[in-house]
DNA sequence: AACGCAGTTGCGAATGAATTGCGATAAGGC
DNA sequence: GCCTTATCGCAATTCATTCGCAACTGCGTT
């Protein structure tokens, strides 16, 4: 892994550059993001937190995450499930990959697909400021359909 | 246009086929479906049908669109706005660009764009079942900032 | 090291979209 | 037309997320 301090003392100093404070809750919050490989919802970040802070609460959860993602240091989603999903933004910009049976989410990123969506935009006299791309599939092979035994 | 009726009268055989009914309400909602060349949501469905029968509920429109859903007669979206817009399903699949200052929302499809990412799902071992790409983005050129008179 | 004042928190109440239970109503097969 | 039952309108409910507010705490100042 890289840095979790080091994280959090970054974004202390985002923080304090916007006069806000580092408080107790937040710097457990954001460990938690940041040893997070998953993409987990409000509920989720607080049961993992609340591990450590039993007194932490919900509501805190979800302003913090509303304030991390206003300093652009997390990324919201909004998978089909109904949920927002959180996943800490110093990562390069990738796209997700949904398994429809197991709800596992991979990542992928495609340049070439970047560059088509831009020229797609520019084409309509758009400068693209932000976009979501989600494939929702099933694993091939998986369950390899062998021929009835009997046939 | 191109058969309102026409299509009323396919998703009724649908209905049936399914031990269902063709209510008033439900040819209600799919004339106003027909109508829109927007993405309404379920509120503005409720507001254009109402007019031509104030005795609906919007309970009916929730449980129509549900039903259209399922039928594969509408598609069903989630921009960043929070609710869920439809449009009917009768038409070659597009993406959608939305104007962020706007909220214009300005259809496009690319035949490259799905081929990749039928690519990148298969070099991942799935097969894509449905996807979502969504761009968001401003208007080029629109406000062309002129240098200051002064300067 | 104590002080003081915003910024923050926990908690419960409020929102708002979407769903649902229920008694009344109306499709549509016979 | 009659009868069964799918559907409707309405009110109540659910669920994620936001808010109001009094208590609390980070942190610059004295
Ligand atoms: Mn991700
Ligand atoms: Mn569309
Ligand atoms: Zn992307
Ligand atoms: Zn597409």
């Amino acid at each position: 892994m890289k840095g979790i301090d080091q994280r959090v003392t970054e974004f202390e100093h985002q923080l304090r550059k916007a006069g806000l404070r580092m408080t107790q809750q937040r710097r457990l919050i954001l460990r938690v993001l940041a040893e997070a490989d998953d993409h987990p919802d409000a509920k989720g970040i607080f049961t993992r937190a609340f591990v450590h802070d039993p007194t932490l609460s919900l509501s805190t959860v979800y302003r913090t995450m509303k304030l991390l993602e206003t300093q652009g240091a997390i990324e919201r989603h909004a998978f089909e499930d109904g949920v927002s999903r959180y996943e800490h933004a110093d990562q390069a910009h990738h796209d997700h990959l949904i398994d429809i049976e197991t709800g596992k989410v991979i990542e992928f990123s495609s340049p070439e697909i970047e560059e088509l969506q831009a020229k797609i935009a520019a084409k309509l006299g758009y400068e693209i400021v932000r976009h979501k791309l989600e494939l929702y599939g099933r694993k091939l092979g998986g369950k390899t359909r062998r021929r009835r035994p009997g046939a």
